[in-house]
DNA sequence: CCCGTTTCGGGCTCGTGAGA
DNA sequence: TCTCACGAGCCCGAAACGGG
């Protein structure tokens, strides 16, 4: 943590002539005396130092003292920002927010606002509309045990709405249509397994570690290294669908069938998520086939018909 | 659990520069 | 030259951490 602040500061100071302490101060969110704490072991380190005093003083960096490090420029400063702010968004921790202010800091202070502008003019969110504390909670762990080969614990409900309880070994957080998945080596089933990290509960980093196995980093789509088979629906959809129908499945997959009514050939994993993006689309989408898949949106929407058109008691 | 060390924060003083 | 605002720096104590 410590080690972090010293070289963010180090880079802001390399490239501003001077910064106050309490500017540093509220950018790293420590107090005051901290960073002339950090400033003195900056100095100590054989950097030196320049503090100039009274209004519009400063801490600063000798001149002679400062390297070429326009290595990026405010264009690809831009681009990792936009990028960094996105993970942020859902990862937030306080290395990534070193990182930022690293990277803030070799904008030169009267670009600064420009580019922050720009970083601000695209936004890229991944958190879901309500409160996701407990997932955050949950990633923190996760991340921990991922980085330090240690194995996790939860409780689980599957798909079908089963509770099981999994020891795995954690390899990857996944982050797909705005859901946390993990990718790991889940003992009970022996094989590797994907779990969405919101039907976790009770999560606990143990403290045995194991030792890495084989692993294929480079599959890039989660799905097709589970057990969860793509089928093809055949959907009967309105036009008013056909942007987000184009979207997700391609101008191939979609013909006219008459009128404002097209007929959607619809990449399909039988789980709920699946189930409920095609609920979601309501009366503009009628599934054809395959019969089976028909008949669980039939038992899904009648199950949902029983609580609505529940008598009063 | 204790004790020494490290890290951090609060409160204060001192130094500097701008403006009246 | 004096006053005021701002910022650096010092002292002390609390909390956290780590080793025995």
């Amino acid at each position: 943590m410590k080690i972090d602040r010293l070289v963010s500061i180090i880079m802001i100071l390399l490239e501003r002539k001077k910064i106050s302490a309490p500017e540093l101060a509220k950018m790293f969110e420590v107090n005051l005396r901290t960073i002339y704490r950090d400033i003195d072991t900056i100095n100590q380190a054989g950097i030196p130092i320049i503090t100039y005093r009274g209004a519009n003083g400063g801490i600063g960096i000798m001149e002679e003292y400062k390297i070429e490090k326009k290595l990026f420029t405010l264009s690809d400063i831009t681009e990792l920002l936009i990028g960094l702010k996105s993970i942020y968004s859902t990862m937030s921790n306080q290395e990534l927010l070193n990182t930022m202010a690293k990277l803030k800091g070799l904008v030169p202070k009267d670009e600064l606002q420009q580019v922050e502008k720009k970083t601000n003019r695209i936004k890229i969110d991944h958190t879901p509309w309500f409160g996701n504390e407990r997932i955050q909670l949950n990633l923190k762990k996760i991340k921990t045990a991922i980085n330090e080969n240690r194995s996790i614990s939860f409780k689980y409900f599957d798909r079908l709405g089963q509770k099981s309880e999994r020891k795995i070994e954690p390899y990857r957080l996944v982050l797909k249509n705005s859901s946390w998945y993990i990718q790991g080596y889940c003992t009970l089933r022996e094989d590797f397994r994907i779990f969405e990290v919101s039907n976790m509960s009770s999560l606990k980093v143990l403290e045995e570690t194991f030792i890495p196995r084989e692993f294929d980093y480079d599959s890039q789509d989660i799905y097709f290294r589970t057990d969860r088979k793509t089928i093809t629906l055949k959907l009967l959809i309105h036009e008013s669908l056909l942007d987000i129908m184009i979207e997700f499945c391609g101008k191939d997959n979609i013909t006219l069938y008459k009128d404002d009514k097209y007929i959607v050939y619809f990449p399909f994993v039988e789980d709920d998520y699946f189930y409920n993006m095609i609920l979601r689309f309501g009366d503009k989408c009628e599934c054809l086939e395959p019969e089976n898949v028909r008949v669980e949106i039939i038992e899904r929407i009648e199950k949902l018909l029983s609580i609505y058109k529940k008598l009063p008691k």
